[in-house]
DNA sequence: AGATCCGATAAATCGTGCTTATGACTGGGG
DNA sequence: CCCCAGTCATAAGCACGATTTATCGGATCT
């Protein structure tokens, strides 16, 4: 059995459904129950129960064939890292996700990891808006820049990397364009958007609910990644109060944005999985702190 | 990296060498070639030091790959084989290997051990001619049927399945055919052959290297297996002191089988690997103890 | 009954695993 | 010194299997 129908194997031992395995491996339905078929024959008996149509389940065999397997699955992709890695010089790798804008402004901190860490691979990636704590969970980063707080049991806050004042974003024809600063009351005011599924305490961490005299601030659009985002402020639909970092990365004459100063300032830190710590992480977190925090 | 991938890249880890390496995979060197440079073009880095056309050899990274992948490779074969034998209700699997003119008398034990165990698989398959022991040592059988005495200090001898006479092969038109039985002296009058590398005891213990008054008993040729064996005898090129159960297995008009009474019987028992004896290892030979050593 | 969802199957297409043929380089022997 | 044998690399072509498209059959829900 080839690499490849292991991996569709043990997809579909996740999904439990053909038609959504095969998407996520980027394959048809088709393909995904060929396979099947093939190496049920191939051992000999029944990998999956799909009698009933309810819904897919793993046989005993099955499941037993999913546990032996799965760690021959990770243990290949592992060694190939780690020749790759070992190739380019290096031990080991640290896989950081955060927002796109803030790439420019955090060079400082990746430049001192890798300086002190020369045998170290840092990786900087592009986090998704949405669920982004699930990719620490899954494994598919090592640590995640935001917005603090993150309250998560299973999740470490480490030191922050800057605080940053509030600046509201809004179309170029917008009735707020051009004033010089703006109040919180005011948010009130205007539609907004988040991306969907955040946990509360942290899409609240962003922006609060509710005005200081208790108004909803109403969510009336939801968006899954920074683009969305700034579209439907260009648009006119929402406004948006980004950290004034952005500035720096967007700066089209069809946005503008407008200081919130009774907002204060936002920190962003860095957070990471509690039970998969490790020589990187720390390592990282010391040169944060040794660094300090910026101010913008 | 595909399975057929990993399995090319470790047999060339072990072979050094990329024409044995292809042979050995049942491929072309070119192949060979072509996938260890696409490897090494996805590592980053060379696997292989074969600057110098002198031997091939591993590199740093190549090795630290090699020792990654290999037990990734075992546990993937393991789990398919375990995989394969629960499908059939099996929960383990022993592979008896034996010559294959054994086969037929043996039936016994083996039937009494799969009735005793019937969740445990007896595979009964045919073992080699040259170098027998090194299949028990690679873990490709886990127990050999042989003449006995086997004095390997890693090997452990197990209970005895049999004892047989010996009959002498010959050609049909051999001047000894038809002759009622034949003297141990008079095989020094002829030629013989034996598997090339076999050790000496072994050999030894199957036919002497002398007859009683001190004469050579000549081995002039070598077979690799048993059909070359009888073939060479058919010829009348040799003569083969066999263990007389081989006549229900062979039983061709062109040889004759001639007793030799004086060479008493041979003894055919169980061997194994003492380090990798196992509850299935020693239930066989329970079996094998209690059903008893038959005569011929 | 009709609509819908889901997995299996058949047929068609496309990619790639593998071969054959050849080249390039090295070391040894006359 | 040159040729030859041995060995790995490269190029081109073929054939099979990986994958898709299209369709079917069975179950469930309204």
């Amino acid at each position: 059995m080839e690499m490849r129908e292991i991996e569709i194997f043990l997809t579909l031992a996740e999904e439990l459904h053909f038609g959504r395995a095969a998407a996520r491996l980027h394959l048809t339905q088709a393909r995904v129950s060929q396979v099947i078929a093939r190496q049920e024959r191939q051992i000999g008996g029944l990998l999956f129960d799909r009698s009933n149509r309810r819904q897919v389940r793993l046989t005993p065999l099955g499941r037993q064939l999913c546990a032996d397997l799965r760690p021959v699955h990770t243990h290949l992709r592992d060694s190939l890292e780690r020749a790759r890695l070992a190739a380019r010089g290096k031990t080991a790798r640290l896989r950081v996700g955060m927002m796109p804008f803030n790439v420019p402004d955090l060079h400082h901190y990746w430049e001192g990891f890798r300086s002190r860490h020369p045998e170290w691979e840092l990786q900087i990636r592009r986090a998704p808006y949405v669920e982004p704590f699930e990719r620490l969970r899954d494994g598919d980063m090592d640590v995640f820049v935001t917005w603090l707080p993150v309250d998560e049991p299973d999740l470490t806050t480490g030191p922050v990397l800057f605080h940053d004042p509030r600046v509201l974003a809004v179309a170029a024809d917008h009735e707020l364009a051009g004033r010089s600063q703006i109040s919180v009351e005011a948010l009130g005011d205007f539609g907004h958007a988040m991306p969907p599924a955040m946990p509360d305490f942290w899409e609240d961490g962003y922006l609060s609910f509710y005005t200081p005299r208790g108004r909803e601030i109403e969510r009336i659009e939801s968006a899954t990644n920074a683009d969305e985002l700034i579209h439907l402020v260009i648009t006119g639909e929402i406004v948006h109060p980004f950290p004034s970092h952005v500035t720096r990365y967007w700066s089209m004459s069809h946005v503008q944005f407008v200081p919130i100063p009774e907002m204060g300032t936002i920190p962003y830190g860095l957070v990471w999985r509690r039970d998969t710590e490790n020589e990187l992480i720390r390592a990282l977190a010391r040169t944060v702190r040794d660094i300090g925090a910026l101010h913008f």
